[in-house]
DNA sequence: TGCATATTTTGAACCATATTCAAAAAACGA
DNA sequence: TCGTTTTTTGAATATGGTTCAAAATATGCA
């Protein structure tokens, strides 16, 4: 029947205004000032409205990163799309990811904060499985791409799977971003801010795994050079 | 004078006790049960009296991380003894640092979510200085196992500082603890739990600098040989 | 259209907990 | 022993997430 669907789509509109509003408030003041009951007046709607769309503040926290997901997704499909060496691309969707991280600060905190088991389990079932059907497309692209390489006789995968060799790469990123995002830490350990330490530290990751061409990290200009055309291929200069 | 002597260790000792309970509370009932009353309550004291200590319930958390610290320079400096190829002692410190926190998950997940803008910014500044003191003597340990490496000639920093390559080693630590914590993660993309998988993409990175003596990921065997080792050397079999 | 029933929305009350602070207790010094 | 300073106490406060009975709205039917 026609009426349900109508009321079916408002729902998913209101949801939708939900979270627009939450992004909006967490990009003023921050993740951590968010509140549910600011929230909903912001969206004119009354405290219990929220809850009928979200089980807890967790859940309606992971519920963003399961949109932001979406735009992540979008970045890497254009990569999926794009002709190259296999291991341009793998480095791409390293790129495409930092300078993405770079650009939203909130959205990285917000990730590492929603895997923290005190959120995780907070957030219902349903989301967290959503959350993690989002990751499937990502792991599907970055697999290809390992599977291309293999295919191209560019990487001998010397028994691993694809994924554990995508899963490597996804590591690494994941842990220099909460490195990179915890104040002071960099500073102090001496090591240099900036997305050039994790590029290199990719290179030497991939390099090991004997991914054809090896990059000769010795010259720098040649990462520099490599970076700024992935950039321009991939628009993300602003 | 003696007495404020005398007063100033009671109050260690007091914070000792805290801290003792506090990990006691956490292992029973995991660390986002742990409420600020029922520790104090179980120590016999007031609630107040807590906060003569903490300042808020994340410095309490971060102080345990302190603590903890000290445990895991222990280990640290055990290697830090060992006599042995470079390449061995680095991977000692991965396999030591894996054990450790396969030992106690707990302690994983504290330190994951200490490190989230919302706790980290709510410990006293002092705190945060004495966590990041805390890293580093192990820092110091972990340049020290480079700067071997290239004294031997086993490694060719390429550029590179010292420090730029042992946080390599510490992102893939850390992002691959971050991922193996998240609930349902790895079974999702069907990545094989355990440690072996983020052993060998250490020797992935570990090559991919050149470190010598290079490991044949081809030959399983020699992986889990140079593990057994390993444990045993470090007395860290069950 | 009007009425009975089902669904949705509301927001004040509820609850859990971290934090504070005025009063009580203890320690100190003369 | 007594006045003063320091420490401890725990009830009161503050914050903010969550619930739920009542009100409002929508739906279905004669």
């Amino acid at each position: 029947m026609g009426t349900s669907e109508r009321k079916q789509r408002e729902r998913e509109e209101r949801e939708q205004l939900f979270l627009d509003a939450a992004e909006q408030l967490i990009a003023e003041e921050g993740f951590i000032q968010l509140q549910m009951a600011k929230l909903a007046k912001a969206c004119d709607y009354a405290t219990g409205t929220l809850y009928q769309h979200f089980t807890s503040k967790e859940d309606l926290l992971m519920a963003l990163m399961v949109r932001h997901s979406a735009l992540h997704l979008e970045m890497f499909e254009q990569i999926e799309q794009w002709q190259a060496p296999s291991r341009q691309r793998i480095f791409a969707i390293c790129v495409a990811e930092q300078d993405f991280n770079q650009r939203q600060a909130n959205y990285v905190k917000l990730s590492q904060y929603v895997m923290t088991e005190a959120v995780w389990e907070n957030a219902s079932e349903a989301r967290r499985q959503q959350l993690l059907q989002c990751g499937q497309p990502i792991c599907r692209i970055v697999s290809g791409i390992v599977q291309q390489a293999i295919d191209d006789c560019d990487l001998d995968p010397q028994g691993a799977s694809t994924m554990e060799l995508g899963y490597a790469t996804w590591a690494l990123c994941q842990g220099s971003h909460t490195l990179e995002h915890t104040k002071g830490l960099l500073e102090a350990f001496s090591i240099p801010r900036g997305p050039m330490t994790m590029y290199r530290n990719m290179h030497r990751l991939l390099n090991g795994m004997g991914w054809q061409p090896l990059m000769d990290l010795t010259e720098p200009t040649e990462l520099t050079r490599l970076v700024d055309s992935m950039k321009q291929h991939l628009q993300i200069n602003k």
